[in-house]
RNA sequence: UGGGGCGUCGACAAAUGGUAAGUCACGGGACUUUGGAUCCCGCAUCUGUAGGUUCGAAUCCUACCGCCCCAGCCA
């Protein structure tokens, strides 16, 4: 590490605050919690959450982050949301410890300080209805109205209250209010709801409970009882820090955590709100939570996406307090960066156009070496690769008549074929509808390897597989799922019209044989096309399914469109 | 026309009054048995706008403009 570097080089503003509480005594450690709510799956923008408090919690000497479930609403949750996030937290590489905690679990002590909060007055029940309640609230520039409950006993708080959880009114008789101001400006302060009776069982404390608290009531309180020293959430929360602040001073809480808000993420050509995630997968747009073409984390986990990329990526993108939109090419360059040290290279052709190498002796066949990491040989050292005198190459690497700047097969040009030999086409046949159906080609014995002993050199290399040895695997080609960047444009725009119908391509490829040794899971780079895994769910060794996880960047593309 | 926030390159994002980092994208070049990777070079005389303070302002002050959030018994 360079010494010259300034202590808060490359610290977002909560490391700042971190360190600032660190070095003035406020604090000797930091303790952060993720808090999700186990009503869905964890999506990037989750990553960049979890990146952040578990990363804060890691860099500090006795820092810890605890996962807490912050789960108050029996309608929505479910144990199958809590076990699909913790396998998502630890798969991006993070570990909580013993520090698992539910909200659920403070159920009873929440409970007591809602009486605490009823008997220094602070806290009221109200017996309006839900419409009532709404019109009391008044709007953002005109101030609310008491409710005629509020001014109750403690008494005949404290009655109702407890009556409340008895279970002797119905869903929506009476709510617990915190009694602060009707004509607050910050709207989050008019005496908001604390409790609301829901006869409805939690997946986890089951009929126990009839009152659920609110989330300004349990996150603050929570954090207190976890003794969070630093409670870092989203910036639409910043309206609830008064709130949370009002709480905590007037409940004997254990501590007194502070909270920060950052930007949450968005990135371009996809969509990241828990409904809208929902709509794809219940009106069958995607084949589901984990379907890859899907910004969560299950579905970046199918896909292919390593780890370590999305938290390299959650590392580039910064912690501000902005509302920004990343661009997905910096997610893609993240995972580039990371596949091009890691995956091995092999030789896989897409879209098969069959090559016969008219001198090549009619079943003959020459096992060739070639390397899984070209950029250093002896990592993985090689793998052997058929030649015969039948290929395929990629459609998209032959042209009848091609540009000047189409380094690639055509007539009378000569390229090499990837770890094997010169070739040069000397024929086409085509189909009665004049479609390519075969090039004839000759090889140069000479150019074994693919290197010519006469020095000559070639424009192009190009990849292949024998015809005869090539497996046949499904790939499945995935894209963005929106051809828009903001396919949610604006507000409640109809983003399902903006998917891209071209999100999943399927082709029966023709790969090398090496790979009927590929499990589930396997990464690699198919040379010139981009990175592929096989497939977690679908893959087998007699029916092997790749998944492109990025293409390669493709200059000749760039090329081609700009004309 | 209430309150809370935020505006720095096409996209993110540093700079903490001392003369606009870095990354992605983009353009150009070198190299190359992947048109990949790698390596060079270029890319904000300027920080939403207009004034002011100061020797000096993205940073301080004033006014204005724009965008986001808050009126769930969701979180």
């Amino acid at each position: 590490m360079g010494s010259d570097e300034s202590k808060t080089d490359g610290m977002d503003f909560i490391r700042q605050i971190v360190a600032d509480d660190l070095a003035s005594g406020k604090h000797d450690t930091v303790v952060t919690r993720f808090p999700p709510e186990p009503n869905g799956y964890l999506h990037i923008g989750h990553a960049k959450s979890i990146v952040l408090n578990f990363g804060i919690a890691q860099e500090i000497p006795g820092g810890r982050c605890h996962l807490r479930f912050d789960d108050s609403n029996p309608e929505t949750e479910d144990m199958e949301y809590v076990e699909a996030i913790q396998r998502d937290v630890r798969w991006l590489g993070f570990d909580w410890g013993r520090h698992l905690y539910f909200a659920s679990d403070y159920f009873e002590k929440l409970y007591g300080f809602a009486i605490s909060l009823i008997e220094i007055g602070k806290a009221y029940v109200c017996s309006l209805s839900e419409e009532e309640i709404r019109s009391h609230r008044g709007t953002v520039t005109q101030p609310g109205t008491d409710s005629p409950y509020r001014d109750r006993t403690v008494e005949e708080n404290l009655d109702l209250f407890r009556r409340m959880r008895g279970g002797e009114f119905t869903d929506g008789e009476h709510v617990l209010r915190a009694r602060i101001d009707m004509a607050a400006s910050n709207m989050k302060m008019r005496d908001p709801l604390l409790y609301r009776i829901r006869h409805a069982p939690h997946y986890r404390t089951g009929d126990a409970w009839c009152i659920y608290p609110m989330y300004d009531f349990v996150h603050c309180l929570s954090d207190a009882l976890e003794g969070i020293s630093h409670s870092i959430c989203t910036l639409e929360f910043e309206n609830n820090r008064e709130l949370y602040d009002w709480i905590i001073d007037n409940v004997p809480a254990p501590s007194k955590p502070r909270q920060y808000e950052f930007a949450r993420l968005n990135l371009n050509y996809t969509v990241m709100s828990k409904r809208k995630l929902v709509e794809l997968v219940e009106g069958g747009h995607v084949s589901g939570w984990d379907d890859p073409r899907l910004p969560t984390i299950a579905g970046l986990r199918r896909r292919g996406c390593t780890p370590e990329s999305i938290r390299k990526f959650c590392d580039r993108i910064g912690v501000a307090k902005a509302n920004s939109v990343v661009d997905v090419a910096l997610l893609e360059h993240s995972i580039r960066d990371d596949l091009n040290t890691k995956a091995p290279r092999v030789m896989a052709v897409l879209d098969p156009l069959k090559v016969v190498i008219v001198n090549y002796p009619e079943g003959q066949v020459e096992e060739l070496d070639a390397p899984y990491f070209p950029d250093d040989p002896p990592r993985m050292g090689t793998r052997r690769v058929p030649f015969s005198r039948e290929l395929f190459i990629e459609r998209g690497d032959f042209m009848e008549d091609p540009p000047k700047k189409f380094f690639r097969l055509g007539p009378g040009r000569e390229v090499r074929l990837r770890w094997a030999y010169f070739i040069t086409c000397v024929d086409v046949k085509k189909d009665e509808r004049g479609n390519i159906v075969e090039v004839h080609c000759r090889y140069d014995p000479q150019t074994r390897g693919g290197d010519a002993p006469d020095g000559r050199r070639v424009k192009g290399t190009i990849h292949w597989v024998s015809a005869a040895h090539a497996l046949t695997a499904e790939v499945r080609l995935y894209d963005r799922l929106f051809d828009d960047p903001t396919p949610d444009g604006g507000k409640e725009a109809d983003f399902i019209r903006h998917l891209n119908p071209h999100s999943l391509d399927t082709a029966d490829a023709r790969v090398e044989p090496s790979l009927r040794d590929a499990l589930p899971g396997d990464r690699f780079q198919f040379e010139r096309t981009g990175y592929f895994i096989a497939d977690a769910m679908d893959h087998t060794a007699s029916r092997p399914v790749f998944n492109r996880i990025v293409p390669l960047r493709d200059s000749w593309a760039k090329i081609a469109g700009k004309k």
